[in-house]
DNA sequence: ATGGCATAATCCTTATGA
């Protein structure tokens, strides 16, 4: 079983790009983030044609998250419960047997902004919805843009920004792993300096000046099952790309309950 | 010190991103 994330900067521009990864990398699940385009605008005929289910959660203009599945989803979540917030960031589905969470996390623009402290809001209540859900699906797949990179590994030796790598943010991302999520790419050997997001400026991506803020976290259930977690750079490289790069989580066998 | 690129919408300028 194959589950990946991907934000894209807009589905409307990229539908080329995940058209051609899908048909590449065949994954059971695709969760997307930044689509950008309301449900109504959704390029579902092409996705269906490609031999995928969609379940979305969007808004114009900013944020919109989905879920690709090669199997039926159930029980769909959009946002978190209980956090009344009008921006689209979550949605959540169970396939074949494993509950997937797909987030945008918020950005935060600044340490100590207004949106820094939604931020923090945000993660706060996600994560005791999380645990919820961990008690209720055994398998279960936290993945998505997190805007976090966890460790100092993460992030480029000459980020200058605070954003993205303070102390706040990371204490947040360590709360997740203290429901008991285990981080999937640091479960193998990776290269020096992996990421997932350069900078559209400065050559970021030639010179490898990135962060590593899409993550694949994975429940105690699924350890075991895990094979491998890597960062795909090749459509990174095309033109007219997505600032990030998808991140793929493997496992050895359909985890089907 | 600033912007540098990309996207969408308000569309020749602004908001946002990371």
């Amino acid at each position: 079983m194959k589950i990946a994330t991907w934000n894209v900067n807009s589905l409307k521009v990229r539908l080329p790009h995940v058209l051609d990864w899908l048909a590449e990398n065949q994954a059971d699940a695709l969760c997307l983030q930044e689509l950008k385009c309301e449900d109504k605008a959704f390029p579902l005929a092409e996705l269906e044609a490609a031999g995928y289910h969609a379940v979305i959660n969007g808004q114009k203009t900013y944020n919109g998250v989905a879920i690709l599945t090669r199997s039926e989803p159930a029980e769909v979540v959009r946002d978190i419960p209980g956090f009344d917030d009008p921006q689209k960031r979550i949605i959540a589905a169970t396939v074949a047997g494993v509950r997937v969470i797909c987030g945008y996390f918020p950005n935060g623009q600044a340490v100590g902004s207004d949106k820094f402290d939604y931020k923090l809001r945000w993660l706060a209540a996600l994560t005791e919805w999380v645990r919820g859900e961990i008690d209720r699906h055994d398998r279960l797949v936290l993945t998505g843009d997190f805007n976090i990179a966890p460790e100092e590994r993460d992030a480029h030796p000459d980020w200058k920004d605070e954003i993205h790598v303070s102390a706040p943010e990371r204490a947040a991302f360590a709360g997740l792993l203290e429901l008991g999520l285990i981080d999937a790419f640091r479960l193998f050997d990776q290269p020096e300096r992996s990421f997932s997001w350069w900078d559209y400026r400065m050559m970021a991506f030639r010179r490898n000046f990135g962060l590593r803020i899409d993550h694949v976290l994975i429940s105690p259930a699924l350890r075991s099952n895990c094979t491998a977690c890597t960062v795909d750079k090749t459509p990174r490289k095309l033109e007219r790309p997505s600032d990030h790069a998808p991140v793929i989580v493997e496992f050895d066998s359909p985890p089907v309950a």
